[in-house]
DNA sequence: CGTGGCTTTGAAACATTTCAATCATCGTGG
DNA sequence: CCACGATGATTGAAATGTTTCAAAGCCACG
């Protein structure tokens, strides 16, 4: 599928997986990397692409004020690092123990694949868009419970186990959803107290009564 | 420049005027719409691209819950209504009279310049995320006079005059900043206290002291 | 001139942050 | 293996910022 082709398709684009992960499983270096390990660097060379096996990462980017925005978490099975520039405009870093497919964007030139590089790269754009959008209309209307629903929500979704893992912080947390680490655990502690999150551990939770979580979430 | 040679162009990305503006201005056909009018709809069909000759336009999108996020605000000389799909996710509307050039896409076609419309997408999508991401930085780190001051900020670059017009009434402002309109127009008349803006108008407004504003603008 | 819509202002209610202290958890070394 | 210390999480109380509700003011338009 070449851009253009994907440019005139009239079904709504899904960050399709087949095609993606063919080379990438094909012919990408898996590498391990450990919790708060840096993957690549804001303005660093953006020549490779990454796909989580397992773990999660983060990108973010540092602001002249020392303040970190997010761009987004990645979950196994999902794609970073691909940009429309060649140098990072943020950073990468694991969450937890990663495992993480690595490919050089030369390997795709050298399997004269350029056409499905260039598929990756628009579909990461989208993607960016489509995640930088949904964060937007939590971070306008809003309140804390309902960023923190949100936020266990999404978690949940992404997450293959009926136990969630967390894998971030309370602080990474709070900078996601603009609140505070002390917000967002008192936001936690009351969806516990009523009985619609459980919290086994700081960092893993059990949906209880997800309709209701979904009510929150909604606003 | 098609977009294999976007890709691999190593310079940083800027909106670029010169091409576009070329095939829209002589082959797009201006078009005047009224304050309020909508230019296009939610879920129609996208197949048009717009540019903005005077007047300022802004996308945004109705939600479940009836209240609206909105995506940007469009200036002149801005390209709008390219999207990825083929219907729009966000409708447009006039926030004040305008003029706006006007092309279908099928003109792109019969120009034989689909390279330059893949361009076009390309760009305004990379622009769309780029707006989303300050503006996510802005929901996430600053407080009520800190969003006023960029917006205003934000309105005076883009701005010809001096006497910059702000186009949008105080609910909108208040939308976009993820505020009320009663804080808005407290920020305001803060601001105008301090000497650092002045309203001649409820809708116009001039900045004072630019430095002391961008001070406040960074937080 | 009114009238209607938008803006400003005020006061009280509310949500979130801040600051401070306590508590849990986990890894480490005794 | 347990105790300890460090890190991160929770809780509380006061302070702050923002919203809400209500009223008054301003401007544009007929």
């Amino acid at each position: 599928m070449t851009l253009t082709d994907w440019f005139h398709d009239t079904k709504p684009q899904r960050p399709a997986e087949a095609t993606d992960q063919d080379l990438l499983a094909r012919a990408g270096v898996p590498m391990a990397f450990a919790k708060d390990e840096e993957i690549y660097g804001q303005g660093e060379p953006a020549d490779r692409i990454y796909r989580v096996v397992s773990g999660v990462v983060r990108t973010s980017r540092f602001m002249p004020d020392g303040r970190r925005p997010i761009g987004a978490f990645y979950h196994a099975g999902e794609i970073f690092g691909v940009e429309q520039g060649d140098q990072h405009e943020m950073g990468a870093e694991a969450l937890s123990n990663c495992v993480i497919q690595v490919l050089s964007r030369d390997a795709f030139a050298a399997a004269g694949r350029e056409a499905e590089l260039q598929k990756l790269v628009w579909e990461a754009t989208l993607r960016d868009l489509e995640i930088a959008r949904e964060h937007l209309a939590l971070l306008v209307r809003k309140n804390a419970r309902e960023r923190v629903a949100s936020f266990l929500l999404g978690l949940s979704e992404k997450a293959r186990h009926e136990l969630v893992d967390l894998a971030v912080g309370r602080q990474d947390m709070a900078d996601y959803l603009g609140l505070t680490i002390e917000t967002v655990s008192r936001m936690i502690t009351q969806l516990q107290g009523a009985g619609i999150v459980e919290f086994p551990t700081y960092r893993q939770f059990r949906i209880c009564n997800r309709h209701m979580l979904e009510g929150i979430a909604a606003g």
